[in-house]
DNA sequence: AGATATTGATTGACGAGTCAATTAATGACA
DNA sequence: TGTCATTAATTGACTCGTCAATCAATATCT
């Protein structure tokens, strides 16, 4: 029991890795750096987190997490199944996720699941809740369509996600302009292709695979991670 | 003068490094492993690029420049737009691009788009021939709509790229069931959705800034790079 | 005092990039 | 055809810096 609580040691740790993952826009981060960011000796680091892999998954938890309080709290006002949707999809390309930090965390980490099995477990995480919670969002419009056209619109949401947070607006370290940088024209496009799959005929049924929807998670009601 | 030609040495090195990529599923990899895989001493790989930032923007051209050619190959025998508006999205989900190798080293790409002005500029470059080639093929269809659409269906190729390519299918190093590992879901989604696309009923006009399509390339035509 | 958090110097390994030495090709000349 | 000088490719040992991880010592708590 010294200066600081154990949990209080982890956040800033954890957040001196998603910052200078931020500044360097790689992984190549050194923990003397991580640490001097936190405050701490370098040491410290390895006391609470075992090794560097550790410590980058325990960040990716991090921002995963917030992105899910985004969505929970967009979700809060929303009323009608639309209501829904838009928050969903405005939280995907709010202020939150378009930070630099955050824009080199999520891009980093899609490399990391290359090599790690708990990144991809975590990535895959992510894609079930916002599979789900569009699911939940899409169903009122078109029943047993949802599942399938969900499917899409997650990976509309990851590529243009990509396009937008890679596109320039990170030439600039310094945290000029900020408001500058957001992704709503990106929201604008996802909501379109929304309109697009919800106004369609519907001829033949989906196309995923026997378990396109396996196991249902209650939306947002899965354990903090 | 020596034994190979420095033509036959650069694609070497080139393939080398993206094999070792592919292996180590990180830029992580050094450029004795490099030139070891390559058949070469170490010292080489320097002689040829001055550093291993360059030989790393080599490969990305390498790997670009193979999928223009799966491209390529796919819209040769094309006839009809619809031929065509296929062609594009087979390629994209084709065995070439679903290589462990290849999906290593795109999305570790997009990490390197993070702190390479380069990267970014080969990346655009490629996101740019994409939809000159979906707008040429969807024109027809959809007339004006088409660089709007052509903007979704872009980003929907390189989201649902990205899972299905991650989606655990790396999880074996060796080449075990090569068949096994295709994008061809994900293919049928992104023909779905450009249904979907194309039968709305269109009310309202596109979103995209002022100059969604400034410069229109020839598609395919473009310089070699 | 005893327990726990924290330090920071240290170690051991590794890696990018350099460079002087070596090797192989080319062609000039007899 | 054979020798040799020239040029260029190729080598691999080396330098210099860096970094993950350790650990004995120290500081701060109850």
């Amino acid at each position: 029991m010294a200066r600081k609580s154990e949990e209080e040691r982890r956040r800033d740790l954890i957040a001196a890795t998603i910052r200078e993952i931020g500044a360097s826009g790689t992984l190549n981060v050194t923990t003397s750096q991580i640490a001097k960011r936190a405050g701490v000796s370098p040491g410290l680091a390895f006391h609470y987190f075992h090794d560097k892999d550790t410590l980058f998954l325990a960040a990716m938890r991090s921002i995963l997490s917030d992105y899910k309080a985004d969505v929970t709290r967009a979700l809060a006002s929303a009323i009608t199944p639309e209501d829904r949707v838009n928050a969903i999809v405005q939280a995907s390309f709010g202020m939150g996720s378009f930070r630099r930090e955050a824009i080199s965390a999520w891009v980093n980490f899609y490399a990391l699941a290359l090599r790690s099995e708990e990144a991809r477990r975590l990535l895959y995480l992510y894609q079930r809740r916002l599979h789900s919670n569009l699911v939940y969002a899409l169903r009122p419009r078109i029943g047993e369509r949802a599942p399938d056209v969900a499917r899409r619109i997650g990976g509309l949401i990851d590529g243009l996600y990509l396009r937008y947070a890679l596109d320039t607006k990170m030439l600039r370290p310094p945290e000029e302009a900020v408001g500058a940088v957001d992704g709503s024209e990106g929201a604008q496009h996802v909501l379109r292709a929304i309109a697009a799959e919800c106004t369609e005929v519907h001829e033949n049924d989906d196309i995923s695979m026997a378990d396109a929807d396996p196991a249902p998670m209650a939306p947002l009601a899965g354990p903090q991670e």
